[in-house]
DNA sequence: CTCTTTGCAAATCTTTTGCAACTTG
DNA sequence: CAAGTTGCAAAAGATTTGCAAAGAG
């Protein structure tokens, strides 16, 4: 996604548009892996190098409240995930890599409905994380 | 759990039986919830008045490192629960409880299978957690 | 007895808050 | 312009660390 829809994105969630939260949300967007508030700041000042961490955490308050993100608390530090699809959290114990695993065969989802019928719980979100080695550190061995 | 099969687990897992560690190990397997460091330390203080919340702290590392429990952290704050087989944590967000559902029909154990042939990832453990209304919640309709 | 653990207090770190100056619509 | 936002600095929490005294095996 560019800047246009990004800032689109956000009128349309009622959010006023200002360059620092077209610069948080944009690296929120675009980013693969699930940055902490520290590292959103430090990608965010590469395009507005004034920009607050207090800023960075005032927008990405205003970004879960509108549902634009999700927060993901980890043992290790707090991360944001701009993918609201069900999907997996896979962390890798090894490299500390976190990816996204898509909700293919919808296991996640049908796993939420079992759940929902059978304990009489209506959810609305979910988290799944998955934690062990990824492809590569697994076929790095037990070397590292 | 009494203390007696507590205190055996503990020393079966190489860890130095105190007062402390019993008395934190025996509030974690004995909870339902998933308490936090605070509220560990409020209910060790039951029959241990004088435990400091360092020791809470230190105590907790000791059986996360030696896996006799688990941390979950959570938004709004970080959580320790004993339960380590396959489940899933339903989070209220209307009154805020936790409670476990075991993974009946293997339903979290199969999507972990799937995911690891899919993807090629190796898990070893993995946390679930969906958030809606329990069944007390939700049957209580919109008043509040 | 020796080595580990505890309790206390100070130090860190992350996140929140308060407020004057500055933007956005 | 009016209301909402930003940046800075101080405040609030949660967790970790350092160290002398107490406890476990």
């Amino acid at each position: 996604l560019d800047r246009e829809q990004i800032s689109t994105a956000l009128k349309r969630l009622g959010i006023r548009v200002t360059r620092q939260r077209l610069a948080v949300a944009e690296v929120l967007v675009n980013a693969r892996d699930h940055p902490t508030a520290q590292e959103v700041c430090e990608r965010a000042r590469v395009t507005l190098p004034q920009i607050s961490l207090g800023t960075i955490y005032n927008t990405i308050g205003v970004l879960i409240n509108s549902g634009f993100i999700q927060s993901l608390s980890f043992n290790e530090a707090t991360r944001y995930d701009a993918n609201l699809a069900p999907h997996a959290n896979l962390l890798c114990v090894r490299c500390g890599t976190i990816t996204d695993a898509p909700d293919e065969g919808g296991a996640v989802t049908s796993l939420r409905e079992d759940l929902c019928s059978r304990i009489g719980f209506q959810a609305v979100s979910q988290r799944v994380d998955f934690y062990g080695l990824c492809g590569r550190c697994a076929a790095d061995g037990g070397r590292s």
